[in-house]
DNA sequence: CCCAGACATAGACGTTTGTCAATGTTTGGG
DNA sequence: CCCAAACATTGACAAACGTCTATGTCTGGG
């Protein structure tokens, strides 16, 4: 029951197959696609949003839930799924769990998409 | 020319709301959400990548099948989800279904993920 | 006029996903 | 030392998804 990350890393995708470039292989297209699909839910588009946009840059999860409607089970479900993707980096202080974006992470992920190659990719 | 789209058009939701910016609205997210499933497949990035990289930037169903190891019908019901979400046009000549991207479309949708929003998108 | 080929559609089926209720775990305070 | 609060984990269940087989639809050629 390890959710671990993927073997090939964000960058290694991102800063060298650009999407249109040439045919993806299934395992570059696999990896590409479970990013994505941390990224392809309502509910885990707003919690990035939330966080992103919330004092601080950072959340925990009792900032999070009332606003989204949801159960705390569900948020923190989301929650990991996002910080397993390497998009959200989880610091526990306390009893409280706060929650930030990994800096550049959407960026080079939206970097995959585009056409041309950026020209000085995000060297975070 | 209008195949099938979501409400809320691509650009809408990309020149205005910068996802790091304030929280998503739930509509706003559902419609995102909804394009990024498009993507958020293996099969399909490998199809949007092969269409692209195929010689004159478009390609048949035919020319699909084989190199994906997919039946025929899977292939096309891809091809009609990429369609539907307004990154792949369809051509039909003669017999053939000639798909082709619609040009902008994934980048409008990467630009919705960067940071900043793009003062001058392309012209590097 | 009919046949073959390219593609779309329909239906079926196993897998994955999003959500919840219930429960476990950890931390700080009295 | 124990309790309450914040969060994680588990198990269950319906809905959505990806794939297949079978069949329908359209086009060009004989």
């Amino acid at each position: 029951m390890i959710t671990t990350r993927t073997e090939l890393s964000l960058t290694d995708v991102a800063c060298c197959a650009p999407l249109t470039r040439e045919p993806l292989s299934a395992e570059t297209a696999a990896v590409l696609a479970q990013r994505l699909k941390a990224i392809a839910d309502p509910t885990r588009l707003r919690l990035l949003s939330m966080v992103a946009a919330h004092e601080g840059a950072e959340a925990c999860v009792c900032d999070l839930t009332e606003p989204l409607g949801l159960t705390q089970p569900t948020v923190s479900h989301h929650l990991k799924v996002l910080v397993d993707a390497g998009l959200l980096n989880r610091d526990k202080r306390g009893v409280w769990a706060y929650f930030a974006l990994v800096p550049g992470a959407l960026d080079s992920l939206a970097a995959v998409l585009v056409s041309q190659s950026p020209a000085v990719p995000m060297s975070v």
